[in-house]
DNA sequence: CGGGAAAGCGCAACTCAGTTGCATGAACCC
DNA sequence: GGGTTCATGCAACTGAGTTGCGCTTTCCCG
């Protein structure tokens, strides 16, 4: 159901002690909901998520910016000023989103990574990752 | 000096002109900054721009949001969650970003177009256009 | 098992880019 | 010039994300 599934825990449980890291509450909870999503996931689906014996707003944050900066999601920054995040999960990468300009849901394009992505930049610049960001009309709102 | 180029008002009124749309001064003179500045330029960085005379905060988005609308200007969401805004020239069109984490500069990537990428949407999807920004390190943050 | 140091959490107050509503002023068509 | 329409300016607001700090949890070691 809606509720708490053992295995995705364990997975999350999994990934965090990986790290080194301390396991925390909070950071299984919210891997697990990021690993669970079909998309990338603003700080407010996420807490909508979480729903009851939700985290603070604050730790929330900054539970999300480590899983970034630990490798174990990233971030994209809409076109509404929100950022959205997702699971980094072993098979795909850092990927590609679509973000729909009619219902604002963003989709992970998991087929098109952006680690693979090639992109000339000028002579002294050096490259340490790649946002793309496809907008349109999802499939609902077509 | 920094002060008006003759040239590059004519320029920018021109380019108002042909959309048929009123051209006022706060249009003129914000196209006039984008069309000069090296790389995509945030609000304030704008407002610095304009220095003396310059426009109200509020008009300065409007004008913006307006450009945008026309063709004449695209904006880039950054890491920073702030707007940065370049002018679309005849030449290059919509373009590709590098956005150093260090000084938090934009460069235009002018030669890097992104209307002719070809990325893969899910089926059902329409693709209306494509942001792409590259991060890492700029050459005087090397 | 217990400490205890180090790291993470929660709360309250804050920042600041961007928005909204409305009265005034400037384009531009005739 | 005169009137209609649209843009500007001001003030008040919104809301995502941040900061500082005291309290709690993790987890390492004995
Ligand atoms: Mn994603
Ligand atoms: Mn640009
Ligand atoms: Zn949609
Ligand atoms: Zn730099």
């Amino acid at each position: 159901m809606s509720g708490v599934n053992r295995k995705s825990v364990a997975d999350a449980e999994e990934r965090l002690r990986s790290t080194g890291e301390r396991v925390t509450v909070p950071r299984v909870r919210v891997l697990e909901a990021l690993l669970q999503a079909g998309g990338a996931l603003t700080h407010q689906e996420i807490e909508v998520l979480l729903g009851s014996a939700a985290l603070d707003r604050v730790t929330l944050y900054r539970v999300l910016d480590w899983l970034c900066v630990k490798g174990l999601a990233h971030r994209m920054s809409g076109g509404d000023r929100v950022w959205r995040f997702s699971a980094i999960d072993g098979q795909h990468g850092r990927h590609a989103h679509f973000e729909c300009r009619h219902c604002g849901k963003v989709t992970c394009l998991d087929k098109q990574s952006t680690d693979e992505l090639a992109v000339n930049v000028p002579r002294g610049f050096r490259s340490e990752g790649i946002e793309l960001t496809v907008r349109g009309r999802c499939a609902q709102c077509a």
